[in-house]
DNA sequence: CGTGTAAGGAATTCTGACACG
DNA sequence: CGTGTAAGGAATTCTGACACG
């Protein structure tokens, strides 16, 4: 797990092109808790991965429908845990079927 | 195809983080032909893509031998077609088995 | 509450070149 | 051939604040 959709790489410009989302909106959401980039050491600039990318998408389609951030802090949180526990029944499968096949 | 492995979305100075190679040889060994990395609008600033960076840690290996760049550049594309048909082959089985499964 | 903007500073990246070898 | 470095400039990102609402 944590592979590549995981990793914090990407500035907050690209991000910004990736979701179409100002940079103020990005990091407003940050401050309400909505997602959390990692920061690099020097100029302490954000770095985001692939999911917080796909979070700021969710969190778009809300706020298009009004949603307030503190409503949707929440939306976030409970699809956490179903989405773990999918996962796990997913990576058992494929773990039975291919227990021995290398790429 | 063309999942979030090869978007190009990273900056130079974190490809320099995650490979452990300078900056200088990043850009050289892009002059050789050996990665081609994308370029943003405005500053043309190089982006990178977790390929990529998979590509400079082989790099990477080769230049400790002390194979040169033009060798590497052809051992890079040797490298290719059978990746290309495996990978066909393992998306195969994999459609096969999972025909109607979705997450 | 959510978002825009101007402000000043700091860190990043770019290119072409000179150096050594 | 492969890599380091100093040089000057351009683009990026950061924070705190004021504005509107």
């Amino acid at each position: 797990m944590a592979s590549y959709k995981d990793k914090k790489v990407i500035s907050i410009g690209i991000v910004s092109e990736l979701t179409g989302l100002s940079l103020r909106k990005i990091r407003y959401y940050e401050e309400r808790g909505l997602l959390t980039p990692e920061r690099t050491g020097k100029g302490g600039s954000r770095r985001y991965s692939f999911s917080d990318i796909e979070i700021l998408m969710k969190i778009a389609e809300k706020r298009e429908e009004g949603v307030q951030t503190a409503e949707i802090r929440k939306d976030l949180n409970e699809e956490k845990k179903p989405q773990l526990a999918r996962k796990r029944m997913i990576q058992g499968q494929l773990n039975a079927h291919f227990k021995n096949f290398k790429t």
